[in-house]
DNA sequence: ATTGGCATGTAATTAGTTACATGATTTT
DNA sequence: AAAATCATGTAACTAATTACATGCCAAT
């Protein structure tokens, strides 16, 4: 017995991981490694996921009937593969989801503002030293984006039928990535700055 | 009959909630409802947690001797206040916490870059509508940390002894989502026009 | 020999979200 | 009269994280 919720009358679930592997599958059969790897490369980004959420998911789209899939036998004892292929209602609720636009903002979650926020406590120079690790880990990952330019994606632009109308919003992704880390290193570099003149 | 986890050998948690509950709660004596105000006018921009959490989360440290509450009795028929207190240990365990740094980045977890980048096979004209929307919002964002600039966090300064050595911090987290809502709206911006030149 | 990549899953726990509940007082 | 704010909690559900579990193949 499962009372009526909220979702029963609300068709568009924000559940982002969902929409990721229907997108994905939208471009062709994919094996839950083939997600993973994918996602790693791209949406990772801005939404990660582990692997036991996306095996766990994948079966979850199955029994709605989104998706269905079918054991590759790999011959010469190498393990099986589980390739999984969108079908029409799987079609339909990626168009309906992306055809509902959003009217709400993402709240931000970031751990480091919390302790930023909480730092009147303690040693400005141990601030310091977190902040300055933290412009290391920010500065990598604005190295990758930059060299991520042009190369990424490689695996899925073969499997893509009208590659160039997609690769204009996977740049699109990047680039909030280049000037998110952008900012966030100016933003150290001065809070670094600051606390310092204490 | 529970199991050793990793938690048991990993003295420093990143449940921000408890430590930001913790971290106001080294300010002065507050009840729940104190604590999701207080949350709402500072925290919430970067750590937004509904008031059932945030209950619950207090009950919770309560049970593990990190704060103690009393029940306030308001006369006339006035409803009753639970007030709680930080206990030696809870302030320990807050200077543990913010004595341990951080190692890693926050991943990032963006909604609509998941839209944008799954947005190839929709209509342009709905991708910018919807980015336009966004904008409204982003730009309402930062309309309102422009505003909260100096009178914010009242009830918060009156009970803190020494609050200029907070305020640098608490502007620093201030001046952090002005950048960000600054950088989205000028991503969305360049975002718009390059999909209209489509 | 051991690390890393390929390949797939389940179990257990913790955290986050929505819904359910109540009831007073103050402001519009 | 209705809405907003004060004030506190529980129940149910969904999602995210960590740990457990296996085993092949290729390269160093």
């Amino acid at each position: 017995m499962s009372l009526l919720t909220y979702q029963h009358f609300c068709l568009i679930l924000y559940f982002m991981l969902k929409y990721i592997l229907l997108g994905f599958l939208n471009y062709g059969e994919l094996s839950g490694y083939d997600l993973k790897s994918l996602m790693e490369e791209s949406t990772s980004h801005f939404w990660h996921a582990y692997h036991s959420q996306i095996y766990t998911t994948l079966r979850k789209l199955e029994d709605e009937g989104l998706v269905i899939s079918e054991e590759i036998e790999a011959g010469d004892a190498k393990l099986n593969r589980r390739v999984y292929t969108l079908t029409d209602e799987g079609r339909s609720a990626l168009r309906e989801w992306i055809g509902e636009p959003m009217r709400e903002m993402v709240q931000v979650k970031e751990d480091l503002l919390v302790r930023v926020f909480f730092s009147g406590s303690r040693d400005p120079q141990a601030t310091v030293d977190e902040l300055r690790a933290q412009r290391r880990l920010h500065q990598q990952q604005l190295d990758l984006y930059n060299n991520l330019a042009s190369g990424h994606l490689n695996p899925l632009v073969e499997r893509t039928p009208d590659m160039a109308r997609e690769a204009v919003y996977w740049q699109r992704t990047l680039d909030f990535g280049r000037r998110y880390e952008q900012m966030y290193i100016g933003w150290l570099d001065d809070s670094i700055a600051e606390i310092e003149r204490l």
